[in-house]
DNA sequence: TTCCATAAGTATACGGCGTGTCATGTTTCT
DNA sequence: AGAAACATGACACGCCGTATACTTATGGAA
């Protein structure tokens, strides 16, 4: 959480950075207890021991506190996300893309409050700042998962229905850049199934977690893999020779 | 909103009704505007220059209120989803999903805080009542969708892949009991793909209400049309003979 | 080593929001 | 005429973010 104390700091500032570490970690205490709009900045105060007032020395007003929560909760999705996929060996694109969904499955559920602070409603009266956090993390992710579809699909050809898909003039152009950084042959194709990759896992992620899976399935999990599983079937164009067949796509440990 | 009101009914009852109408109208006005933890009695009262102690009488709780407006507004979405379906020649089961799924989409983004209230977090300090109306709408519109997904897949062959995709231990007996109500020939692969379908038209729908795709791409109706088009293929096994083919999946209107 | 600017903390207060509950009129139906 | 439904204004109680003014401890320069 935050930057560690550093020996080089003097005892002012290591008390600092361990004060501030310390509000942002009751600040996401009361978020996963209570909902993202029961942060408060009296509620932090109150379980520190502290004054309301005395908070103000480190966050000058409330939206940066949630804006400094919202930045350290999504770059921990993020990391968790490339953790797992680099965790599987390259060679095994699918295999990537699968072990990528599942932690994200993972760490919605473990940490069910964040992923609705990032991804759901914003916290009723917060205005977030211009090119938020939100939007970075987007990025990161969204990046991310491009390079993995481009790979599970690898051999995309240019079939006149990949092409009928989607058009270069369907993404903005500063989204395509920060991709193809990642990406270099990127085609529209890819970057169209790379966001319905996304909506696909969202989709469950979100419904499980809002409680709508509950009444109608007894294990949201299997219900998620086969989804993935069907995913990377359908991306991957399919057994033609060697390519990718049912044996390859090994389960990752939950 | 709410029963219209009768000639058969007394000065007083024709009032109250019109009343509570108002309220719940003002309540769904200043959740589109505020968001759904907007909605307060106090709120409500003022825009309609009464006393905020007036509208006890028609709900006596704030949290009365509330279910009766998430009741409103599942069912209403319900009807939407219902009606474009019913407009689309049952023999076309791919036409219906699709306009089933526009539906979807469009309804949303005309009433995003509906959904989010609907399909959202819950309003903060809410609880809802045992057997919510959330739960109610969810089986009801999961039900239409059973049968939808049935439809659009109705030779579905009994392959052994398929039955590797779910089995009916998967699944709740009360939410079985209930689908089958309306889909008697249910497989658990069809269960499990309706929930599915579910989940993949319900993610483009989050992710676009709450801005993600906005930075993405040019225009998600493209990018939802392209995932239906894809689910619909992948949910006919395909052409082998006079099946669906892609002329058959005409473009509903806009 | 001394001393002072600065930072972190306290107490108190303001103005606003919200739900829900009193005792008390006022209108309408029977 | 009387009972029920509806409306009123004033309260109680709780939250919130933020501001002012004052005290204390700290860190570094003289």
């Amino acid at each position: 959480m935050g930057e560690a104390p550093d020996k080089a700091m003097s005892r002012r500032e290591r008390l600092r950075v361990e004060a501030t570490r310390q509000i942002l970690e009751i600040a996401l205490h009361q978020m996963a207890s209570e909902g993202p709009g029961a942060i408060s900045l009296r509620g932090i105060a109150r379980e520190m021991g502290m004054t309301p007032r005395a908070i103000y020395s480190y966050f000058a007003t409330r939206d940066d506190l949630i804006t400094a929560l919202i930045r350290h909760i999504s770059s921990s999705l993020a990391d968790a996300l490339e953790r797992a996929r680099d965790a599987v060996p390259a060679a095994h694109p699918e295999n990537r893309l699968l072990a990528w969904g599942q932690a994200l499955r993972v760490w919605a559920m473990a940490n069910p409050q964040g992923f609705q602070l990032v991804y759901g409603d914003p916290i009723p009266g917060y205005q977030q700042p211009e090119q938020g956090p939100v939007e970075e993390a987007a990025l990161r992710i969204c990046g991310g998962l491009n390079r993995l579809v481009a790979a599970a699909c690898s051999p995309l050809p240019y079939s006149p229905e990949a092409a009928a898909e989607a058009d270069w003039s369907d993404f903005p152009a500063g989204y395509l850049a920060t991709v193809r950084a990642e990406v270099p042959d990127l085609s529209p194709a890819v970057a169209s199934r790379a966001l319905r990759v996304w909506g696909r896992l969202h989709g469950l992620v979100t419904l499980e977690i809002h409680g709508h899976l509950r009444a109608v399935c007894n294990d949201p999990a299997v219900l998620y893999r086969a989804e993935m599983l069907d995913l990377v079937r359908s991306l991957a164009p399919a057994p033609s020779g060697a390519g990718t067949d049912e044996r390859n796509v090994i389960t990752p440990a939950t």
